[in-house]
RNA sequence: GUGGGAUUAGCGUAGUUGGUUAACGCGCCAGUUUGUGGCACUGGAGACCACCGGUUCGAAUCCGGUAUUCCACCCCA
């Protein structure tokens, strides 16, 4: 197979057989978000690389070494989005939305691309919804937001996925904790993988979560954030907690949670499935009063999270939860010959009309083919048209799977009739 | 970026002491007398055995490289 057949790498396909299955998800993140008061924000899917930079953090990882970055024909540097809140935050200074009354409550279902090596669940194409909240410092909006999250888990009926949160602190009692940190694990130095010496200067919190085993030995009985936060934080986090509680919302305090990108202050979370492999973190996300500072607006507390819809996706299959199927057509009209098809075109577009699904031959097939097509679609209902209901004006409408017909006048009120008889068995399939 | 496994028709698989037209199931298309699907039967299309190179008289099979994919690390959603 030849390059243009073959996908790019780290990228995947939705077809159409499977497309409804993203529709379903995607639905009820539009439909919980509508009810929490959040609206779509769609931004570009590039913006300005120095955009990510300043936001994201140009010691993370996304930036240095994941990104897509090019420049364009006017030698201006421009990068794929690597994740959704650095744009909604450009979009906010730029359109001022302050102005319009805080809190500022948006919700965004995109794709985002980062340059890693992929494995399931990690794609370099992938796909996220995501919660941006604006203008708020009330940790009622760290557990409303965290609530919004919860309650779309509970609508896709996932019950495999734990809760984890933390408090990271804040530009005041972050630096303590991490003059603390050097300290406790500079007198391993010798102990320590090359990586987290590299960090230990520049960012010694990232030390915390290091997998390899002589690290982590070591870490694990490493100073904990909890016990540095300043009293605002301290605060800020026990009143998140007390909500969550008064929510009915599960979780459990992990200080080992730091995330990587740098815009993340106080509050951070973490929804994680144990049953997906490695990459088990299904929505991420926390505070960041910073950001908008950051990026050169005035001082605006703001939180939000981000959820990997191809995580998603694997979590709910892997727990066996069915997402129902798309309605079928309901009424396959096949042709017999030039002048029957003409006429069943003209049907079918009539029952369109009504808001219900109708297909008929394209392909040129005969009668027994077509059927045969009638049923791999699952219509509900068949029928045929041939030279004798063309000078009847008269045909039977059958049931595909009782296989009952019912006549049915092929006259400028047929789309109705049709109409009539389905839902007619639609209501004895119920009442049965 | 590091390490390991995998790669045979659309999908799932068989195919080793290397040897004539690469097999099977599902799916797809068509037919099984005159105008009706599901079942069954018959037939058909579809694979340069991931790619490139090497060993050999001869390679799907052995060796090397590349690509893709999966697993772990890293990172994150």
């Amino acid at each position: 197979m030849g390059v243009i057949t073959k996908k790019i790498k780290g990228t995947e396909d939705v077809l159409p057989k499977q497309s409804y299955r993203w529709q379903f998800i995607e639905n009820i993140m539009r439909e919980e978000a509508a009810n929490f008061g959040f609206k779509e924000m769609r931004t570009p899917v590039f913006e300005h690389t120095e955009l990510f930079a300043r936001g994201v953090g140009a010691t993370t990882d996304v930036v240095q070494k994941e990104m897509y970055t090019f420049d364009t024909k006017g030698g201006e540097s421009v990068t794929l989005r690597p994740e959704g809140t650095a744009g909604a935050a450009r979009a906010v200074l730029e359109h001022a939305l302050t102005n319009e009354g805080l809190p500022i409550k948006a919700y965004y279902l995109t794709s985002c691309y980062r340059y890693e090596k992929p494995q399931a669940g990690r794609l370099r194409e992938f796909h996220q919804f995501g919660i941006e909240e604006y203008g708020t410092s009330s940790p009622l909006a760290d557990a409303e937001v965290i609530s919004l999250a919860d309650s779309i888990f509970k609508r896709l009926q996932i019950n495999n996925l734990h809760l984890e949160i933390n408090s990271i602190g804040c530009p005041d009692c972050r630096p303590k904790y991490n003059q603390a940190l050097k300290e406790y694990f500079s007198q391993f130095k010798d102990k320590l993988c090359g990586n987290c010496l590299n960090r230990l200067e520049k960012n010694p919190m990232r030390l915390i979560d290091c997998k390899v085993p002589g690290c982590s030995e070591i870490a694990k009985d490493a100073p904990s954030i909890l016990d540095y936060l300043c009293e605002e934080c301290d605060n800020h986090f026990n009143a998140v907690k007390t909500y969550l509680t008064t929510a009915g919302i599960d979780y459990k305090v992990n200080p080992t949670i730091v995330r990587g990108l740098d815009y993340y202050t106080k509050t951070v979370f973490e929804f994680v499935s144990d049953a997906i492999g490695s990459q088990g973190t299904v929505c991420g996300g926390g505070r960041y009063d910073g950001l908008v500072e950051e990026l050169g607006g005035q001082h605006l507390p703001s939180l939000g999270y981000a959820m990997g819809l191809e995580r998603l996706l694997m979590v709910m299959e892997n727990q066996g939860i069915e997402i129902p199927a798309p309605e079928p057509c309901a009424l396959y009209i096949a042709g017999l010959g030039d002048k029957a098809q003409v006429k069943a075109f003209e049907l079918i577009g009539a029952v369109r009309s009504c808001g219900l699904s109708a297909e008929t031959d394209v392909v040129g097939r005969g009668l027994r083919a077509q059927m045969k097509y009638a049923d791999k679609i699952g219509a509900r209902f068949s029928m045929v048209i041939g030279d004798n209901e063309l000078d009847e004006n008269k045909a039977k409408v059958k049931n595909m799977t009782t296989g009952e017909q019912t006549e049915i006048e092929l006259d400028g009120s047929f789309a109705e009739k049709f109409s009539d008889v389905q839902l007619a068995a639609k209501f004895s399939e119920g009442v049965e």
